[in-house]
DNA sequence: GGGTATTTGTCCGTATGTATG
DNA sequence: TCATACATACGGACAAATACC
């Protein structure tokens, strides 16, 4: 009886200790734990539900002097032999009702969603503590109006990162906080005025293309090999805004080497204007191979748009990221005259200062890191049995690869097989701003929000259904 | 490494167990502690250290998690071949230039700011206790990505609202989330089109001005009379969208009547392609005359666009504002492909639904109504007392007066009169967006930010310094 | 070379201090 | 003051690997 799973409200009304008390009691009359049954370990029950242990231990304190369980030291606890009473107790059972979204979704069972966060991931206690602090430290403060490119605290504390991660060298007043990518985006736009034509990626991460689309931007396409965009290519577009990945590019997954950088910036610092805009979204996740600072930490002339994100490496609602400016454009920021609120909450702002501050990200970064690193491994191992139907890329930094058949399946007729076996897998066509005339024969893989007994099944049907 | 000798400080402010973790890390990190090397087992450790062994294995623990060490069961701990993140030892520090503002801010003792809420006025321990909830409560969940329009528990509460206290009929689909309406006209700007000619009020909300300037947006400036903006002057401009602020004008105050209201609407209706953006920044505090609803309740032909915030009537922290988009323009926007992700936290969303949802808005509502009404009802009796210096209008709504000068001053002088003083009043030419050949003689005066004592010295000053 | 003592990671229940309302 | 919940720290029991006789 490990499988344990109490639904607890936390509505104050009852408290969980209770709740739980409560449940196993009616197990144990109702006889579904039976005697010298071995009741789940305080800590685990405690992890299963995402509680603190002691809330487990007083559950099972009352459950002990009431005489339902037993306690072995340093065996568990084992529920009692309940003789001579007589219950009837039934409880009324409400079930939720499914919505209808639920009900017209499940075509999928498995699904390699390329963005969203390993279950669990998320730092729950810590960012409930700190809100906690943050809300009855800071009092009426944090509700009036903010600086507009957000708190000193949090730029501050985005900088000494920046500064010791990503080797981005960055004073705090060149940082804007903004509601996520497409809104910095969008602003960044406002800021470097409307004429520019703006060199991607083919093929690139989407949502920015048609935010820069939708503002009425000129995109200009490039083609990329396997260190990154084509500089020649570029040159030739005649572009004076390039917007790259280069530390993992989105969704082909390589990262770009020193040389390639350094070609790069040489692009943008041969004329006046030109800038780069470099995208650092999920940098964190390297898994092999030596660290290479960002793009921004090269840049000598000013010419590099720094853009990073929380939503990618701590949750997706987390909408908070953050742009890093040359001091030139944070003039011409600046000189719009603050007409731009902050997007983001100040109590947001200050847990996520305090969250950096305090070592939590770091230490959070670390574990994910590891919990990612696995989930990468185990493709890589199931991929390798898989080598008659498939190359892989990309490996070794994010939490997504690349596949490119070898016996002949096309992209489409991958993902059609996948769907019918109830498996989500994304083709890279999707996500060409330019599109390809042949054929294509690649998909990709986002492994961050799967279980890892899913990741081996899955991955088994796949090699199946994709053998030809 | 079994002589590791680690510096235990027990004063209670770090956690043992998270020394020894901090310790190991540095080793390991300054690569004092190589790949491969065998850390002392816990039970040594701890009796080297005097502690637990308990407490180093929490220690090694979160090593493990973090991918720092890993563990051979019966064998021992092996630190790890650490890769990935970029370390650079060496922290940097910021610190906080004072900004010029502050520098050169404290002339002022009173400030009759038009923005900002009465002090005390944010409804701490509700939120604090929903937030609080709401974090234990959803989990998880809440950390995924969610709805780009916003959750629908918030837009079904929002419409709830909107029905009840605005006569906005509308339904929860039809409704957009954004953080803050400098966000939600830029998005609004991309759904109408870039090519829409912009009719505004003049004077007029400067912020939501520049947003659509900034853009790219044509802006034609139209007059307004005692009833609102001018129909006649509108139709000449040739525009094909208007932005007004029927419930309560910023910053002149009046109150859009009926008469007016089906006239404006009768000039959308007459032209395919027409639209009102009708921003109801402040309509939540009245203190006379009949309700009028919003003029989203009277459009039969949906070339209404409603804007709505809680930045006004909560705190302008809560950055959450709402749009309220015509049938048609829904369309569109979901064709758009959801290309902007949501903006506002899925915990500030939560919070705001069971804000709404419990009633707490409705009451808090209630009770600002009553604090504002007092320091309105303050600032006429003094400003009856000046009848000879100005009238003044814009009252029974807002939180702000228009003050007219009858003896002769100028806004310019009023404004350098006040700020010797140590008063801070705002000129109406600030606001407008074409500029009046003839001198102003108009000031603005906010009264929320204002405690009442405040009010009273201060008013008594100004018909001191504005008598001629 | 096979049994045995030792070492080791792992899991267990327990106790105490602290923050919050 | 008390109830609730969490963080920290403690020491015992067990199974598997290892070292030693």
């Amino acid at each position: 009886m490990n499988d344990l799973m109490i639904p607890l409200k936390e509505d104050g009304r009852i408290p969980m200790y209770r709740q739980i008390y409560d449940y196993i009691k009616n197990e144990i009359q109702k006889g579904k734990m039976k005697a010298g049954e071995k009741l789940p370990s305080s800590r685990l029950l405690a992890k299963n539900l995402c509680i603190s242990r002691s809330t487990v231990d007083m559950a099972y304190d009352q459950l002990l002097s009431e005489g339902y369980i037993e306690s072995l030291p340093c065996k568990g606890y084992y529920v009692c032999r309940m003789e001579g009473l007589y219950f009837s107790i039934e409880k009324k059972v409400f079930t939720e009702k499914t919505s209808e979204q639920k009900v017209s979704a499940p075509v999928y069972r498995w699904d390699f969603a390329l963005n969203g966060i390993a279950p669990g991931g998320f730092p729950h206690n810590i960012w409930r503590k700190l809100s906690r602090e943050v809300l009855s430290q800071e009092g009426d403060r944090l509700f009036q109006l903010g600086d507009p490119c957000g708190e000193f605290g949090i730029r501050r504390a985005v900088a000494e990162y920046l500064h010791s991660a990503r080797g981005v060298d960055c004073d705090p007043d060149q940082i804007i906080i903004g509601a996520g990518n497409d809104y910095l985006l969008m602003l960044l736009w406002v800021i470097l005025g409307k004429n520019r034509k703006i060199a991607m990626e083919n093929p690139t991460y989407l949502s920015a293309y048609y935010d820069l689309i939708h503002m009425g931007c000129q995109i200009l396409p490039v083609g990329q090999d396997s260190q990154g965009i084509r500089i020649e290519e570029l040159e030739k577009t005649g572009a004076d805004t390039v917007y790259v990945m280069p530390s993992h590019q989105f969704p082909m997954g390589m990262v770009m080497p020193l040389a390639r950088r350094m070609e790069l910036l040489k692009w943008a610092g041969s004329r006046e204007g030109r800038y780069i805009i470099e995208d650092d979204y999920d940098s964190e996740f390297r898994y092999k191979g030596q660290p290479i600072p960002a793009l921004s930490g090269f840049d000598q002339k000013g010419c590099v748009i720094y853009l990073g994100t929380f939503s990618k490496s701590l949750a997706p609602s987390v909408r908070v990221s953050y742009m890093v400016l040359p001091p030139a454009l944070i003039k011409d920021y600046l000189a719009l005259g603050h007409l731009f609120s902050v997007t983001v909450s100040r109590t947001d702002q200050k847990i996520l200062e305090m969250f950096l501050g305090e070592g939590h990200y770091e230490r959070h970064l670390n574990r994910m890191r590891a919990v990612y690193k696995n989930k990468h491994d185990l493709m890589v191992r199931c991929l390798k049995e898989m080598s008659h139907i498939c190359a892989f890329s990309g490996e070794n930094a994010g939490v997504h690869l690349v596949l490119k058949f070898c016996n002949g399946l096309t992209e489409k007729e991958a993902v059609r097989r996948a769907k019918e076996a109830g498996i989500k897998v994304y083709g890279v066509s999707e996500y060409r701003i330019q599109k390809s005339e042949k054929e294509e024969n690649m998909v990709l893989l986002g492994y961050a929000t799967m279980e890892d007994k899913d990741i081996e099944e899955a991955m088994k049907k796949l090699k199946e259904i994709w053998e030809i």
